[in-house]
DNA sequence: CTGAAAGCGCTTACAG
DNA sequence: CTGAAAGCGCTTACAG
């Protein structure tokens, strides 16, 4: 067995076949006119030699790069994992990679972004709802399409694709109203974000108007340890709620564990609770959350054609998605 | 405001700088011996002109495409948002962006490998332990090191950075044998991997020198709602275990539901619990698990430094670095 | 269907 | 310190 060469080009594949560099290069463009016979022979040529077409050369004739920025966000939600793996794999399907774009809030911005655009991305896909707007500008800038994935950074003109979170909001309340809940909260995290503020306005108005009583709203944490204090305020409260719409399963998991294991609650019985996400928690034995699952699959398959056609076409319409976030019943609510 | 040209060349700048295209890419190449002068012109210009050096063009000459490869895993375990999180902003510090290769087991490997490889990735760093031997037959026909991040895939020769596994088993067992633990199991999911056989091999032997008895080992499985039943088994026989490390904290987790929800157990008193990667639930109300950290931070510093040597000298000494994990000491053990 | 040639936007010896 | 020119590995009109 020879060592191929390292690092083939067209040229040494057209000698080796016998034919000139352009066909070669026709042979590995989709849908060029070359005979069966030269194809044939620049193949076995190809793979003797072990080539690859040298995307970067391609990028710079075709002014594409097949490379779309990702920006994901900086928290260790469990969720986040799979929707990389989703969001990569789709873009693979239609032939594009995946450059990591990653967004730390408290970074000098203006570093990181030049960085990239070096790389001359075709798109950005957006999956963090913390960062500033620089981003957008920046592709604006460029014109590049950017696509939110699950969020909207308020204050920025993009395509988004995301789930309905005001009509999951209201799913919620019909919910707790209809298992008799009195007393009802919206237990949030400190950062707002827009797709938050939509699951709570659309609970608290659901609510008010089913039961003419206020729902309440208290800001806590996303993060779960330190949620605890805020929660363990709430549950002291003389007129305790029985019944609480968390912005994420994890705030809601912080409330249960404080609830039995601190104030000897029991749910559903003395309090009902519902969480948003679905993470795989959710379904342990120890919690079973009620909670709203959100169509990742589709979410990604949408974004990852919205930004696919907005490349191809030169089309920079802007199209919003809202998909339906369904429940899912476990055993905290009745 | 005048709307700049979407992509400006150096040619553009150089002419609107006054100056040659040769000069405006040396302003940009660090270390150069430009004037003061000039440079400041240039810099005027880009700024003007919005410029970015086209780093397509750059690879095309320089030979090097300042991306790393990034293998990750297609399971969803909360800890590889943040290995993600770390390794890619500590290759950007090294002025490389990561371009993602997901990777998934059951996938017509051969289709995205190449794919990925017409973007001539410097270097690859691979964080997931279930893939085939492909990728790094593919990588070493290309001359592409690669290091494995906190994880090791047998039957390949490449770097890796790991945490000593072997040694945590070891801490596991004394740990067992210190709180009078008399017998032992070492519970483990289905797929087998070197740092988990490391692991499994550090605790039972150490836990047989130490108390003269073997300690089991049981195959249940990595995912926490398949494992259910084995351990329901395990937690049924007559001898009963009363300590059990297990391969992971989601495992661990797993055990400990099971074990106080349908055994009614009491943890630590009728069964310690040791698990393996400090999971953010790890350290929740209702498991204060006793685990092993792993200085992810470290393990994520020390694989890029080792490829970007690697890439930058040219040199492919094999390196294999083992940290030490910490014990976590909570509640789930005496 | 195929080839010769120009050009994409850079870097890098080579002169001066 | 600076400029003119070659070259990196492709794609793409333009001829034939």
């Amino acid at each position: 067995m020879n060592i191929p060469k390292a690092n083939a080009t067209s040229k040494d594949v057209a000698k080796l076949a016998g034919v000139s560099q352009s066909t070669v290069s026709r042979v590995f463009l989709p849908g060029s006119s070359v005979s069966e016979k030269t194809k044939n022979k620049v193949f076995a040529a190809a793979k003797t030699l072990n080539y690859r077409p040298n995307a970067f050369a391609r990028s710079l004739t075709t002014n594409e790069s097949k490379l779309i920025g990702l920006v994901f966000p900086d928290t260790d939600y469990p969720l986040h994992m799979k929707t990389l793996q989703l969001i990569s794999s789709e873009l693979q399907k239609q032939g594009y990679s995946a450059v990591l774009i990653p967004w730390q809030v408290d970074d000098e911005a203006l570093h990181s972004i030049p960085n990239i655009f070096q790389y001359r991305v075709d798109g950005v896909i957006a999956a963090s709802a913390t960062f500033n707007k620089s981003l957008y500008e920046e592709c604006a800038e460029f014109n590049i399409p950017v696509v939110q994935f699950a969020r909207v950074v308020e204050g920025t003109r993009s395509s988004h694709v995301v789930s309905d979170n005001y009509a999951a909001g209201q799913t919620a309340a019909k919910h707790f109203h209809n298992n008799g809940v009195k007393s009802a909260i919206y237990l949030t995290g400190d950062i707002p974000t827009f797709t938050n503020n939509e699951r709570k306005a659309g609970f608290c108005s659901e609510f008010e108007s089913l039961t003419n009583k206020q729902a309440h709203v208290v800001e806590a944490s996303f993060d779960y340890t330190e949620a605890l204090d805020k929660i363990r305020v709430v549950l002291s409260q003389v007129n305790r709620p029985d019944g609480v719409f968390c912005a994420t399963d994890n705030i809601a998991m912080a409330l249960m564990d404080v609830a039995r294991l601190e104030f000897g609650l029991k749910i559903p019985d003395d309090l009902q609770v519902i969480g948003f996400d679905n993470i795989p928690q959710a379904e342990w034995l120890n919690y079973q959350l009620s909670t709203f699952n959100q169509d990742f699959k589709r979410l990604a398959r949408e974004s990852v054609k919205i930004i696919v056609d907005q490349i191809s076409q030169n089309d920079s319409t802007l199209v919003k998605l809202m998909l339906p976030a369904n429940f899912i019943e476990r055993k905290t609510t009745r």
